[in-house]
DNA sequence: TATACAAGTTGAGTTACATCA
DNA sequence: TATGATGTAACTCAACTTGTA
């Protein structure tokens, strides 16, 4: 009763999963989320979109599952909010779509949209960016001014886009990659490295997240089991100690475990735990005994 | 020693929201 | 009451620093 029980609850975790070296790899996707407030409900969503490019989890079953892949669909790239970014984002990007042909990224000097955020003149110019990219590694805030003091660089659509299908195919570049993606996109190479740094960073993070989200639905699931495995001890000590109840369950059944599968499992009324013949291996017993020699010979599980 | 990377931090930019005239 | 300007907290993310393999 108890294992076939276990079997179905099937609460596999594979635990190896969780190792740092397969943490990439590892990918899980929530059908449920026990916080459910809109926004992380959204943002966990995407996150299990987008970080599920090997496979999925049912988070019922704690199971790790086949593999899904989303063809066409940037899965290292949120959906668009339905709040907060539709009303900034979009805006933004029709702005850029607009306005940003160049690849080029945006460095923006002047806060908010509420200011009037023009265009920056940079964006056009690749003067600017130059100048941006003087004041990397390796040059300091003096030569480069100090009114231009580490600006805040705003990779353009484009740009980024680029970047995550480069971050789709491989996570690490190589320094060919790196110069031949910094080459094309009209950016340092440091650039492109410090991007993919903050991308692996921030994959991680979210992987993390996920990974965290995963195990305590896991350890709830547990919980449950263990409360009603534990119930059910109960009930059966309480009909032990009554020995009228006991006597009246109908039909009496008797819990055995195989010695060969290690099945706990019910024998139905007449069977009697008897011991194999004593010469015979029992897995060549179950292979050759008839039901008829099982009834004299009932150690030999029913199941296996 | 040089290099690449992870982890953590910094600071500019962005957004949502509250407040006020 | 509706509207626009302003302030601010919370957030994102490029860039930086530091430690390590």
């Amino acid at each position: 009763m108890i294992a076939a029980e276990n079997e179905d609850l099937g609460l596999s975790l594979s635990l190896a999963s969780f190792s740092r070296n397969n943490q990439e790899q590892l990918s899980v996707k929530l059908n449920a989320y026990s916080v459910p407030s809109p926004n992380n409900l959204q943002k966990l969503q995407w996150m299990t979109d987008a970080f599920s490019p090997f496979g999925h989890r049912d988070s019922t079953s704690c199971h790790v599952a086949a593999p899904i892949f989303l063809p066409g669909i940037d899965v290292n790239r949120p959906p668009k909010a339905a709040g907060r970014e539709d009303n900034g984002e979009d805006e933004e990007e029709e702005e850029e779509d607009a306005g940003v042909d160049s690849p080029n990224s945006t460095i923006s000097s002047v806060s908010g949209k509420r200011s009037g955020r023009e265009p920056d003149p940079s964006v056009a110019g690749a003067d600017e960016n130059e100048a941006d990219r003087a004041s990397s590694r390796g040059v300091s805030d003096e030569e480069d001014g100090p009114e231009n003091s580490r600006k805040k660089l705003r990779l353009s659509k484009d740009q980024s886009s680029v970047l995550e299908e480069s971050f789709r195919e491989h996570h690490t570049l190589n320094p060919k990659q790196k110069q031949a993606l910094a080459k094309q996109l009209g950016l340092r190479p440091r650039q492109v490295e410090v991007w993919f740094q903050n991308r692996r960073a921030r994959t991680k993070l979210k992987q993390t997240e996920i990974d965290c989200e995963f195990l305590k639905r896991c350890c709830d699931n547990l919980t449950e089991e263990n409360r009603r495995l534990q119930k059910e001890v109960q009930e059966l000590k309480a009909l032990k100690l009554s020995p009228q109840l006991y006597m009246q369950m109908a039909p009496r059944t008797t819990l055995t475990m195989c010695p060969s599968c290690e099945r706990v499992t019910a024998l139905p009324p007449g069977h009697h735990l008897r011991a194999k013949p004593m010469n015979q291996d029992l897995r060549t017993y179950h292979a050759s005994s008839q039901p008829a020699e099982r009834t004299t010979y009932s150690l030999a599980c029913q199941l296996c």
